[in-house]
Formats: structure tokens, C-alpha cells, sequence
DNA sequence: CTGAAAGCGCTTACAG
DNA sequence: CTGAAAGCGCTTACAG
């Protein structure tokens, strides 16, 4: 099926000169006569030639590509930072090989596999969710890997984060001005740091306004609209429910929200609810959603500006940290009188 | 950086051998002793070693890579493709070049050109906004491709399909049961085939009811919910207002969900809304959406498969239709007597 | 400015 | 079963 494409020989054969002339001409050294490279560049357009990566990047030892490790493409936070990264990579003329792992510990060692045999020059690994075992395989490759929302500082592993803490307990915060003051915490079993650090956001604030921590206010979801649907479904069933919740992220608002209304709930007025990464919907919920808004397309491009700077050789700062931003919207309203 | 890494010939000096029979073992040939290769595979495994990708596709002429082409992969629709392109890549050990245009032609360009050098084996485009011009690089290379609810039969160009005018007939079809008589079309401007064939199917449901085909009743929007809402916006300026609307997408239907909100009424009481794919948060809007339900993942393992097939020189038929499954859920009702 | 030569890391006929 | 040789398509010192 795949035809024989043209080579650098079969150009210079045309051309009448070396093949080491044309790859010059070809790349834009300034070693060929102007009119040799002209006629070259001619010629290699009529045959519709296309340098082969494969054979540059064996002489060369780079591949211009780069691996992006997702947990899950459909998750929204992951394409949206995918975008960035992709944004970035495009500007620079890189690749990206796209290894999706679905949390799979056999799928991520064949991904990771394939990024090796591949030779990308670096990697971003957009999950929180990154498991012990893939740091381990992918520091083995030594090149330079960038991790999003997670930490995990050594020669090779950078970051980029969201400054967790400090916005969960800015949006926490909110709803103690609000007057809440049972307020749970709805969190994500596999969400590693970035739930602990969120959760640690949500108990500063609750610290900070003298109020008592609630052990059974506290309840993992997974991330996902379900796992949100089901934890909302435990806090309802409590003695004494709490008037607002704080979750991990806005998926999990999604599942949350839907199940308080199941409950015959009206979200405000009965229950203010509030998320975490302003995704695409957040706005067109029902009521809109309150949540913090991480730069997520900002952060890929941030990983992937850091990958290159790494690459180049430069001096870059192990983790960087950008901050999110309130969005107030209208998911949040007082308590109710004497709850 | 980037550390010498172990090849073929490091491998052979340390089992004491030729670096062909490395190659044979490594591969699995047969024509290795089975303690040579024993050896070989244990020496392989202590040095690290991965084979290049690059160096071998160099001489096999296959890349075992495919090129993925989207409008945008913050596109619900097309992550979830995506995802199922990826599964079935991962089970048959090729890699995924992603390449987001985010509909620029220039960026197009270069995203061809990286494909191109790269020398993918093939390419599969997930997004409907197929533009001319991106088919006609395509094409030049010469190698399977295969479209996502898109159409361009040729020699190389299949395509995947979901059955859009059926599914649109039946929805369209389904709000004529309830009751409604002016039901609008809010389509999008830039979905191409897709737009045509869900507007037809429309057309074709009104028309066996002997309902009349009222042009101000389509509108486009974008594809996503703030062409929805704008559009909606329209609609409930008109003189006389639909009672229902069949939308090109979800997306598109959580825009106008919103914005009859925002106009005070309520959905569905007075106005019901459909949408089309059925995302994955269709089922949490308020009220939870009636939608046609695309197979996204099992279209893009089909289109990965079809591609692999062809990629094999099997024959296969030049395009694939799957039947969208209507979902029903809570924002449709009767229209309120006298409209 | 230009060309011949070496080499990147593999695979695979060919000869034994 | 094994090795030497050729070659995939490039880049880049080296020599002119």
C-alpha cells in the first residue's frame, strides 16, 4: 500500500549533486550556493518530499517528540491541559505521542514501553493519579518528565501545580462568610496530592474560623460525577447533614448536585455546593457553579515550556506554582435559619 | 542530558555474540538457540535495553504509528474517539500521534507535515470539520485514512459513520408524538455532513407528519453551548416561538437549555429541549437531557480497526454506519395547551 | 561552497 | 543455528 516515497538521494540524483548538498539545502544552511538551494528546494517540492524523522533522529539522537501520560483523555482537566501542551509543542515544531493508561498498572507499563522504544526527549504526565509504579519506569528512561498537580522532586521530575491549599481554603473560606458552619469535605480516593492538599486547604480555613472539624463530614468520591452522586448520598443520610460541601473537583459538583436535587433538595437555598477547575459546563449547571478555576490550558503549556527549557539544558525551577481564582457564581447562598 | 543508551551491538559484546543474533533473539526468531537467546533476553533485560523504534522502522518501512487528527480535543466528542482509538492502538502496540488543528488551516498545515514526516502508517480525523484543504495533504501521503462521521469515499479515504438522519428522524419524530407541532433545528455552522444529514433527518420526520417545514425554526450555532444559547436567544424572539428544538449536540443543547432559563422558562414545561451524542454529562443537567446516544469509543476502536485492517491490505468496506440509540430522559413533555 | 565517507541502530537476505 | 554484509534515510565532520 505505502508507495515509495522520494529520499534525499533520489533529490539530489534530480538535482544533479550530492545528497549531502541537499540535506544541507534542505535545512537551511547557509554552506550552499543560493541558486543550488533554490533548485533543490524546486525540486524537492515537485516530488512532494518530506524528510524522514526517523532517519534524522538517529543521527541527531532527538526525536522532537514528546509523551503526554494521561489518565483518561475524556476526563475534561486532561484535555484541557493536553491542549496547552499540544499549543506549546506545535509552536516548537513537537510531536506528541499520547499514552492513555486508564489507570491500568499493565497499560501504563506497555505505554511507557512504547515512549521508550519511541525515544520521545521528554514527558508530561497530566494526571494527579500517577502511580508509583510509572514514576519509577519513567525516571529509568532518564529524561527530563513533568509532572501536573503532583510532586515529586528529583533531577529528572519537575512540576507544575495549582497552588491546592491556598484556593481550597480561599473557597472554603467563602462559605464560612456565607455563614456556614457544618461544611463537609467531598473528596477523591485516587486523587493523591491534590486531594490532600485540598482537604488541608478546607481544614485551615475551617481552623482559622474556630470551627470544628467533623470527621463524618468528610467522605471520598472518585473524581467523577458518580462518585459525587454517592458521597452526597452518605452526608444526606447523617444525623445532622451539613448546609454547604466543598468538592474535589467540579465533576464530582456535577454527581453531588444532581443527587441533592434527587433528595428533593434546592441547591442553593438547601444546600450551597461548590467545586474545584471551572470545566467547560460549570457555568451552564443549574444553578451555575462556584468553584476555583485553575489555568488549565496555561499549566500544559507551562509543563511543555519547562520540558523544553529542560531540553535546552536550562536552569528551571523544580515546581512552579500558579494560583486559581475564585469564580463566584451562583451555587452558594446563606444557610437556612437554625440549621 | 539524555544518557547513552544501551544498542544492539552493547548487547551482543556483553553475551558474546553477533549483534544479528541480538536482533533474532530479541525478536523472538526461532532461529536462535533457546540458551542464546536466554542469555541474550536476561543481558537485555540487566542493560535496560529498548530498541528503537526509530532504526526499526527505518529498515521494516513501518512506523507502527497512527496520526490523530482533531478539531479540538477539549471536544467531549472527540476525547471520547479518542479514547477509543486508543484502546485498540494500546492492544496492537502501534503509538498515537495526536494532532489538534483547533480549526486553523495553517496550524493544519503543520500538523500534516509532522504526521507526514513521522511517516505514520495512517491516519484517522475525528472531527466532522474535515477542511478541504486538510483532506488534500492527507491524501498526498498516500496511506489509509479513515473519517469519523465524515464522508470522502476514495481509495484511501473510509470512513465511520453514525446513522444521522435515522437518529435525527427518530428524535425529531419522538417530540412530534408528544405533541409538538413547531419544533425548531438549532444546528451548527461548522459540522459539515453531519449538520446536513441531522437537518435532513428532521426535515424527513416533519414531513411523514405532515408538519410544515418552517425556515425561521433554523438557526446555527457552533457546536458548542454558546452558539446554543445565542441561537436559542433568536428563536425566543420570534413572533411565535417553537416549543421544542432538536439540537445538533449536546453541547449545543446545554447553551440553549441555559439560555431558556435565563428567559424564564421552564424546560420542559415550556419548551423541550433534545440534544445528540449524549456526553457524559448529559445525564446531570437539570432537567437530565434526551439525546441520542453515539457509540463514541466503539467508533473509534472501529475506525482504529478499519484502519489496521487496511493497513494488513484486507478489504473492507468503504464506510461503516452505526445506529445511534435515542435516550430518553426528563427534558422533554407535552407543549402547554394553546401554543 | 561541495562531495565522499562514516555512522546513527536496527533488520534481513545470504552464506556457511 | 550464527555471523558478516548490506542497507534503511538521514547528518555532519573532514578534506578539498
Amino acid at each position: 500500500m505505502a508507495v515509495k516515497r522520494a529520499s534525499i538521494k533520489d533529490i539530489a540524483r534530480l538535482a544533479k549533486t550530492s545528497h549531502s548538498t541537499v540535506s544541507r539545502a534542505l535545512r537551511g544552511s547557509d554552506l550552499v550556493k543560493e541558486a543550488t538551494a533554490a533548485k533543490i528546494r524546486r525540486i524537492a517540492e515537485e516530488s512532494g518530499y518530506t524528510a524522514s524523522a526517523a532517519a534524522r533522529s538517529l543521527v541527531t539522537q532527538r526525536s522532537n517528540s514528546v509523551g503526554v501520560v494521561v489518565t483518561s483523555i475524556t476526563d475534561p482537566f486532561e484535555a484541557e491541559v493536553v491542549r496547552g501542551i499540544e499549543d506549546s509543542a506545535d509552536e516548537q515544531g513537537f510531536s506528541l505521542l499520547l499514552a492513555d493508561s486508564n489507570g491500568d498498572p499493565e497499560r501504563e507499563v506497555r505505554a511507557v514501553g512504547l515512549l521508550e522504544e519511541r525515544r520521545v526527549d521528554g514527558i508530561v504526565v497530566t494526571s494527579s493519579r500517577v502511580g508509583a509504579l510509572y514514576l519509577r519506569l519513567l525516571s529509568r528512561m532518564r529524561i527530563p518528565i513533568v509532572l501536573l498537580n503532583s510532586h515529586h522532586p528529583s533531577e529528572f521530575v519537575h512540576s507544575v501545580m495549582i497552588a491546592n491549599a491556598e484556593a481550597s481554603m480561599e473557597i472554603t473560606h467563602h462559605l464560612i462568610q456565607m455563614g456556614h458552619r457544618r461544611i463537609a469535605y467531598l473528596g477523591d480516593r485516587f486523587g493523591d496530592q491534590s486531594d490532600t492538599e485540598r482537604f488541608t486547604g478546607y481544614r485551615r480555613a475551617l481552623n482559622e474560623a474556630g470551627l470544628a472539624f467533623e470527621p463524618e463530614l468528610v467522605i471520598p468520591g472518585d473524581g467523577r460525577p458518580e462518585g459525587g452522586a454517592t458521597a452526597m448520598s452518605s452526608l444526606l443520610a447523617l444525623d445532622h447533614p451539613p448546609t454547604a460541601v466543598v468538592c474535589y473537583n467540579d465533576l464530582t459538583a456535577l454527581g453531588a448536585m444532581r443527587e441533592a436535587r434527587v433528595h428533593g433538595l434546592d441547591v442553593p437555598a438547601d444546600m450551597s455546593i461548590v467545586g474545584f477547575d471551572d470545566l467547560f459546563f460549570s457555568e451552564y449547571t443549574r444553578p451555575p457553579l462556584t468553584t476555583v478555576r485553575q489555568p488549565m490550558r496555561r499549566m500544559g503549556r507551562l509543563a511543555m515550556e519547562t520540558l523544553l527549557r529542560l531540553l535546552r539544558g536550562a536552569a528551571t525551577a523544580p515546581t512552579m506554582e500558579v494560583p486559581g481564582e475564585l469564580i463566584l457564581r451562583e451555587s452558594v447562598a446563606p444557610p437556612r435559619k437554625g440549621r
